[in-house]
RNA sequence: CCAGGGGGCCGGGCAGCCGCGUGGGAGGUAACUCUUGCGAGGAAAGUCCGGGCUCCACGAAACAAGGGUGGCGGGUAACGCCCGCCGGACGCGAGUCCAGGGAAAGUGCCACAGAGAGUAUACCGCCGAUGGAGGGCAACCUCACAGGCAAGGGUGAAAGGGUGCGGCAAGAGCGCACCGGGGUUCUGGCAACAGCGCCCGCAUGGCAAACCCCACCCGGAGCAAGACCAAAUAGGGGUCUCGCGCCUAAAGGCAGGAGUGUUUCGCUCCGAGAGGCCCGGGUUGGUUGCUAGAGCGUCGGAGCAAUCCGCCGCGCAGAUGAAUGGCUGCCCCUGCAGCGCUGGUCGCAAGAUACCGGUUGCAGGACAGAACCCGGCUUACAGGCCCCCUGGCACU
RNA sequence: GCGGGCGUAGCUCAGGGGUAGAGCAUCACCUUGCCAAGGUGAGGGUCGGGCGUUCGAAUCGCCUCGCCCGCU
């Protein structure tokens, strides 16, 4: 089984609407792909930091996601991983055991509310 | 020792385990595996200048527009950069800073205040010699009418050279001395400029980072440039404008249309179609460009220096959702806390611990990530090292 | 990669060398039995930051920070 990498803006905007699961340091996005095996993806946007930043933490993302995904990645889905402030700070071994637990909230179909739609400052509503 | 100035450099080190990218080698039909080498910065950043490279433009010249630069000389591929020098400002000094051409080419602006702000002006003030009026025998006195003045007061960022003496009714470059300014001969210097002398009483303030003038420089775009390969789709429709020319049997020529900021010459294409607008359809893969270049280092030489020349040696990132990471141990530096600890220090001692040293624990170790490549500039930056110089204090 | 714009009162914006302004909002007073509207008045500003030019800078120049928008 291969591990592929996402890079269509298409797929990021999908997972979105998939699974979600928020944790200190990292957001987890997971959703079913259609057969397309076991695919990443990581986000990190320019509100955390610098370059020297962003790049730091998609490189610890990666090396989460390259332990835990092979055992415990879900079969045939997409995973994207959001970067938030934690992500750099905060201690290796404690993300790892967050992203095993919020990968196995995945699989059993647990996960937060969806993120509301923003909607524009048009105010209808309220 | 204290305070300060200038220049250069480093910006964590070593090791282990698990990984990533890429060049070479070996194996394999291949996917891939093994092995070995290499793998972020001084600013890789901001994108403020200058180039290389590539394409566009048909080449050349002139012109227009727009933009930029601005003491002189040198360096350089080039620059708005660097070096040296000149001038000015600041500092006791080492040194630092300066967009540093032109204000008698023209236009414009100088608010408020003030009498007057660029053709200078006269509010307070000073004088009233001369003329006038009055008084007195007269010398002369009074008035401040004519008139004279610009020193003093006051306003302002700035009041049409400054200080002093003479001069005068009072004054004034009115005269003189010095300082300042302008012009000029000569001397030194490649030059900017400097110096000496002579002449001119001085006639024209500031702003050009206001318009502008002068001199010099600049074609446009950017590696998503550009080239190749593959796949897919299309090689359409509508409408408007201008056209279907002349010589010739033909080739070709002329006229015409289109193209490059403009013009001229020239060139290219079209030539029976050309152009504008609207509608519809399709594409975002791969390879290459891609790292050997104004390259880096030692030594020698030229030069005050920037820099240049020569010999020898080295091979030094190439990712593309974007490699250089994750974890751990020891060391280094800093801070905080603990321990009187075979040290120092204080104390006769018991003992004390602000300070130096030792030891243990914890925390922290800057700014920041190549994306075609170079030369600069600018900005950010914990901490540390080296060299030279200045002023002061102490000692010899 | 290339190019353009904006930053001024709590908010939306004027002002382009000579004292920082308007509207809305806030506060006080008047009016009303009370509120709104209306009227009168008041407070509120490092003009994003720094350096320069100028007698004088929100305005001119350079550097810098933040935000926004195009083109490829």
């Amino acid at each position: 089984m291969t591990i592929s990498v996402l890079t269509k803006r298409a797929d990021f905007l999908l997972a979105n609407k998939g699974l979600r699961n928020a944790r200190p340091g990292f957001v987890l996005l997971t959703r079913p792909n259609q057969g397309q095996g076991k695919r990443f993806g990581i986000t990190v946007t320019k509100k955390v930091g610098n370059a020297v930043v962003r790049n730091r933490m998609k490189r610890r993302f990666r090396e989460l996601l390259r332990d835990a995904l092979p055992d415990e990645g879900l079969a045939d889905h997409d995973h994207v991983l959001i970067g938030r402030d934690g992500g750099i700070t905060r201690d290796f071994h404690r993300m790892r055991l967050e992203l095993s637990h919020a990968l196995k909230a995945a699989s059993e179909g647990r996960g937060d509310r969806p993120r509301p739609r923003r909607r524009k400052p048009d105010g209808a509503r309220k």
